[in-house]
DNA sequence: GTCCCTCGATAATTCGTATTAGCACCTTGA
DNA sequence: TCAAGGTGCTAATACGAATTATCGAGGGAC
C-alpha cells in the first residue's frame, strides 16, 4: 500500500480547466520566459484548480525526468550509528547533515550494504548508490579496488580523510595531520624532553602515516633520535615497561585508547602523569575510552570536515570550477593537562 | 550534473545482450513464475552483463513503475545528528540502522525540510518524503496537523513514542512511561519516602504526560497526595528552595539535566544526595547534561524502539496483520545511588 | 499437413512530470 | 493581400523500470 486513493494528477488538473497536461507542469514551474508564454487567465484558472484539489507534485515522477535528486549518498564502513567506536563518527555526521540541510539535500544512507569480510562493501548486487546525486565516503580504512571502480565509472564522490590515488585524483577533505603532530612534539621539546617516542602503528592508513611523517619531521629538526613503539599485539604493561626502560620522558600516542590505557597503568603504578610521564594525544577518541583525563595533543575538525565534504560534493556535482577537490582542514590544538617538563635527569 | 556520462539502463544491458528491457526487467526481478519463462541460458548472459557493468537499477524509476523501492524515510523534527540534545537520539538510530540493514533497507533521511517556526515541517513544495516506502518520525513533538494530513493521505509512517491519535490512528512505537514511572516512585515509598514531588512539565508531549499519568497513579494507590512543580521558567535554585520548604524527600525529574542542576545545587549547598535528597530520573539526559551521578530511575529503550519502529512500518507496508502497528516497550529500571530512606523526621 | 500446446521472449503500455518543437491564430505594415 | 512577426497553447517525447497481452517458433499428436 501507498495511498488507496489516486492522487491528483497534473492530468487531471488539465481536464478540470480544459487545458493540457504541459500546460499545467508550465504554469507550476513558473516558466514564462522567452519561448513559453501563458495568458495571465489561463495561469489563474489552473492555479485556482490546483489551489482547490491541494495538488502536490509527485516528487518520483519530478526526480526522474529532471534526472537528478538533490539526494546525498552516504556510505560507511563501519555502521553509521557505531555503538562500538565511541561516537568517532558522529560529529562528521553532524557537519555533513548540517550543510545538507542548508543546501537543501536531503541524505541517502546506504545501510543495505551488507558485510562481507567485517566491513561493508559499496559494490554489491543491490547497490542503491546512484539513486544519490553524489556520495560522501566515511571509514578508517576505504577499499583501494572499490575507490578505483569509483573512479572509473565516473561515480562523483568525496572522501572523508584523504586518500592516496587510485587510479585517478581522489577527492577528499582531510585533517591536516603532520603539521598538528610536529606542533606538538614541538611542544614536548620546547618543555624540555629529549626523550620522545610514538605509540602506534604510524603506517597502514593515511591518517596514521601522516601523523608518524609529521613526528619524524618535528624530530629531524631538532636533531632527536625518536623510538617507535608499535602497539598491536602488545599490552599496555609491555609498552609502559619498554616507555620506561628506554627512558622516554614523553610519548606521543596515535589512538587515544591507547593513552588512556597507559596513563591509568602508569598512575596505578604509583607513577605521576604528567610529572613522571608526559602523554600526548594525536586526535580524538576512535574507540570508545571513558576517562576523565585532559589530554595534551590536538583535535580533528570532524565537523569543519563533513561540512566541507559535503561542499567539495556539491562542488563536483555542479562542475564548479571554484571548488578545490582536495582539501586538508588544519587540527585544533589543546593545551589540556598531560604534558609537564621533565623531571631533572638524575 | 549526475555524473558526465550516462547511467547504464536496462535499455544498454537489452542491447548488449540481444535481448529486451523488458526481458532485463523479468530477469532482474527473478520472474519465473507461471506466465513469464526465461530461458536459463539467456538468464546467465544477461546476469553476467549486469554484472560486468555495475549495473543497478534506478531506484525513482522503479518507485515510480513499482510503488515500492526499499527505501525508508527517517524525517526528524530536530536534526538527525544532534550536537545540543547530548544524543539523545542517537540509541534510536542505531536501532533504526541495525534493522533497516538486516531487513536491506536504505535509510534516507529527510534533512532537507525547511526550518519553520523553529522546527522542521514535514510539508513543503519540494517534500521528497514520497520517495520512500514509508517513514519514520523521531521527534519530542511531532506537529499535529502534519500527521494529520500523513494518515489522510494515507502515507505510511510510524512514530517513535506514543502519539494520540490524529484524526485516525497513528502506529508507533512508544517506551511505557505510566508504569515504569509508577515503579520508581513505589521504590521511593518502599524506602520510607512520604513526601514526593514531581519536577517537570508532566502536561504537553504524551512522553510528559505519561509519566505524570504514572506518578499519581503510584501516589493515589499509596494515599499520598503528591507535590507538582512546573520546572518551566524558574531557577534551580527557585526549585530547590521550594522543594525543601515543602519538606519534600524525594524529588521525581522529568527530565535528567534538571536532575543533574539540582543534584549539583544540593550538593554546593552541603547537602547530601541522596542522603538528605533523593532524586530520581524518569528517562535518559534529552539535553546535554555532564555529571557522573547515577541517578535511580529508569532507561528509555531507545534502540529497542528504534528498531521495532522499522518493523511496524514495514509491517505496514507488507500490509502483515500479524505485526501490531502500536506498541509499548518496557523500560528498563535502574537501581542508580540517588535513592536513599529519608533522614528520620526530627 | 494441420491443429494445438508450450516455451521464450517482446511490443506496447503504464507510472506522473518536464521539455521542446511547432501549430493555429491574430495583428501589423507595406 | 500577403509576408512577417508575435502570442498562447498543445502534441509528442523523454525519463527508466514494471507489467501484460501477444506473438513466433518448435514439438508432438492425429
Amino acid at each position: 500500500m501507498t495511498g488507496s486513493r489516486r492522487r491528483v494528477t497534473q492530468h487531471d488538473i488539465a481536464r478540470m480547466t480544459g487545458v493540457s497536461q504541459a500546460t499545467v507542469s508550465l504554469v507550476l514551474n513558473g516558466r514564462d520566459d522567452g519561448n513559453v508564454r501563458i495568458a495571465p487567465e489561463t495561469r489563474e484558472r489552473v492555479l485556482h484548480a490546483i489551489r482547490t484539489t491541494g495538488y502536490v507534485a509527485d516528487p518520483v515522477a519530478r526526480r526522474l525526468a529532471a534526472r537528478h535528486n538533490r539526494i546525498l549518498g552516504v556510505f560507511t564502513y563501519e555502521p553509521v550509528f557505531p555503538t562500538g567506536t565511541g561516537d568517532f563518527y558522529h560529529p562528521f555526521l553532524v557537519g555533513i547533515e548540517e550543510c545538507a540541510e542548508r543546501l537543501g539535500c536531503d541524505l541517502l544512507l546506504l545501510t543495505s550494504a551488507p558485510v562481507a569480510g567485517g566491513r561493508r562493501r559499496i559494490f554489491h548486487d543491490d547497490n542503491r548508490l546512484r539513486l544519490a546525486d553524489g556520495c560522501v565516503l566515511l571509514g578508517r580504512s576505504l577499499d583501494r579496488d572499490e575507490l578505483a571502480r569509483l573512479v572509473t565509472e565516473g561515480q562523483p564522490f568525496v572522501s572523508v580523510g584523504r586518500r592516496d590515488d587510485a587510479g585517478g585524483p581522489v577527492p577528499y577533505v582531510g585533517a591536516d595531520y603532520p603539521p598538528a603532530t610536529a606542533a606538538v612534539v614541538r611542544r614536548a621539546l620546547t618543555a624540555g624532553h629529549t626523550a620522545l617516542a610514538y605509540l602506534g602503528q604510524g603506517a597502514g592508513p593515511e591518517s596514521h602515516a601522516d601523523r608518524m611523517r609529521g613526528f619524524q619531521a618535528a624530530l629531524d629538526a631538532a636533531g632527536r633520535t625518536p623510538l617507535h613503539l608499535p602497539t598491536t599485539d602488545r599490552s599496555p604493561a609491555d609498552l609502559l615497561d619498554t616507555l620506561l626502560a628506554a627512558g622516554v620522558t614523553a610519548a606521543v600516542v596515535e589512538e587515544y585508547a591507547d593513552g588512556v590505557a597507559i596513563a591509568q597503568l602508569a598512575r596505578e603504578r604509583g607513577l605521576d602523569v604528567p610529572g613522571d610521564l608526559s602523554i600526548l594525544a594525536l586526535g580524538d577518541p576512535t574507540r570508545p575510552a571513558s576517562t576523565d583525563i585532559d589530554f595534551t595533543g590536538f583535535r580533528i575538525p570532524r565537523r569543519e570536515m563533513g561540512w566541507q565534504a559535503v561542499e567539495v560534493l556539491t562542488g563536483l556535482l555542479e562542475a564548479d570550477p571554484e571548488t578545490a577537490p582536495q582539501r586538508l582542514v588544519p587540527c585544533q590544538p589543546v593545551d589540556g593537562a598531560t604534558l609537564a617538563p621533565p623531571r631533572a635527569t638524575p
